[in-house]
DNA sequence: TCACACCATGAAAGATATTTTCCTTTGGGG
DNA sequence: CCCCAAAGGAAAATATCTTTCATGGTGTGA
């Protein structure tokens, strides 16, 4: 009852059942030494820790009850004690369906049929992950907002680049008024149009891409609704975004760069705008989506083939 | 540590998981008034009991503190600590088992949570039949021969262009030559320069895509190996190519355009490509890619956090 | 290079929750 | 009508979790 004020910010996300080792993997950057040894722990053996009382893991991860129960608020959690029960679920899902070594690192003599399943299994956890620890308000916020915009600009650059892109031609094929810039001084020149009713986002794995930040800012100054795209919700980027979806960050590897997963998870929230918004402007959506597709079908050979 | 007497008899079962249904129903007929109560709580509404104290739910159930705790032995576990951690886990298992209509085809009216739900089930589907249905062994051979082309062309227009960015930006990084072309005519011009050791690679998910057909016949007529990436192994496209890469189709609606998932599928098997060629140029790739690495560092802001 | 400020961290005090103890109540036999 | 035994609950005792506070390390700017 007295932590009105300052957990007012915190109250954004509810605990999370399934989301967790996804949240894990998200805030383990901006941790601290400490609270990362906590969050590895509990990351890698849900089932071990929900055994343990605070003081358990903190001697396990050599550490304090402080940290831990740090930790868990940095996880979404009250703390410790909810903390524990979220693992306690966790562990039992996980006990249902488990998958043995697809869940091992690409190597580099793995033979090819063993990197296919790696990957795709890689990119099947990370849609899900995506999925449960997606802020379904905040990307309610950012849809409503798309769908009302007299115009919208989309940043991103090197490997986010071509999600703009993704979203950049899905969103015209609907009728609305989109610009994608990877340029960051055209982006900067053209944020400084943007006004009351017009959109920004930015797509960033890092959170930290100054290029990308940059024209987000003056967009946001200039009284524009920010949308930020990102792995590290807690990054630079978050300071201009009215609203921020997080994607997911799955472990990643020599052979298989962060790049890569990343990219699966921003797609699939490009697509959840995507659909929102066409779901919001059906009206007009259903006829353009039909006409772009009439559109393309002579662009393909008259028969194609058996 | 002074319970090896009295609980002697009581070691037979460890707590159990899911099995605490059947055990309720099992042991409620021997069970005093006041723990039937707590017992048919617990039963009823595991999730809720899962977030209530000792107090919380004497009080629900109208008994005291201690009626629930022996409940809770006579349920199996030590305390009502450990019943409510199992409580947990068997809430977060119903949870997962109750996704009802995620197979359903997404609705104009769909709430956002589900649209996010679905969108994912529907990747994962997609990722699931590409990998089950990849050729490996013309993986394989596509792999072996950009490994070793002097020189790499992709050919991609629309969404499917997308993906061609993709792999062009990967196998930069790793060091080979490429390039991508989106516009057939230059598309074209550049193919009649390809040799015996290049290789040409069409993205097309139609399999009938006039404008990178083209590009690719012109590739094949003068030597070079070429790859299709299609949904279609039988359209037109693969008349002209070497190694036909198949992509899974999965069913399309008016709010999920084909180009959705034909673009999951095609990503991953251009990461499997991009793995593979790494795999077997791992001497000069891990270099490059580390390089890449180091040279992006410097473009984020110094510290990401918080 | 030094001083400063800040932040992460753990020890221990403080607050809650759980478990145990023990006493009261209730409902049968004798 | 009395006594016993089992059931149930109040409250003490304990374990567990949370908060506070002092300390040491780290990086920054002069």
């Amino acid at each position: 009852m007295t932590d009105d004020v300052k957990e007012s910010f915190a109250r954004e996300a509810p605990p999370a059942p399934a989301a967790l080792a996804a949240k894990v993997r998200t805030l383990v950057p901006s941790m601290t030494r400490s609270m990362q040894r906590v969050a590895e722990a509990v990351a890698g053996d849900p089932a071990g820790c929900a055994a343990l009382t605070v003081t358990g893991l903190a001697e396990l991860t050599g550490t304090s009850e402080a940290t831990v129960v740090r930790t868990a608020r940095l996880l979404g959690y009250p703390g410790y004690r909810d903390l524990r029960l979220a693992l306690a679920g966790l562990a039992a899902q996980q006990q249902s369906g488990r998958s043995p070594s697809v869940t091992a690192d690409i190597a580099v003599d793995d033979p090819i049929a063993d990197v296919v399943a790696k990957l795709a299994y890689d990119e099947q956890q990370t849609l899900a992950d995506t999925a449960a620890a997606l802020d379904t308000v905040q990307l309610g916020a950012a849809v409503a907002a798309i769908a009302a915009a007299r115009r919208v600009d989309i940043y991103g650059v090197g490997a986010s680049g071509l999600v703009a892109q993704d979203l950049l031609q899905k969103l015209m094929r609907i009728g609305l008024m989109v610009h994608a810039h990877s340029d960051p001084h055209l982006a900067v020149t053209n944020a400084v149009q943007l006004r009351g009713k017009d959109v920004a986002i930015a797509i960033t794995h890092s959170g930290s891409t100054g290029d990308v930040i940059e024209p987000l800012r003056v967009a946001f100054e200039h009284g524009a609704t920010t949308v930020a795209i990102t792995g590290r919700p807690n990054g630079p980027v978050a300071q201009y975004a009215d609203h921020v979806l997080t994607t997911s960050t799955a472990r990643e590897s020599e052979l298989r760069p962060a790049a890569m997963s990343s990219r699966t998870s921003q797609l699939l929230v490009v697509d959840c705008l995507f659909v929102g918004v066409a779901q919001r402007t059906y009206e007009t959506a259903a006829p353009a989506l039909s006409a772009s597709y009439e559109a393309l079908a002579h662009r393909h050979s008259p028969r194609g083939g058996r």
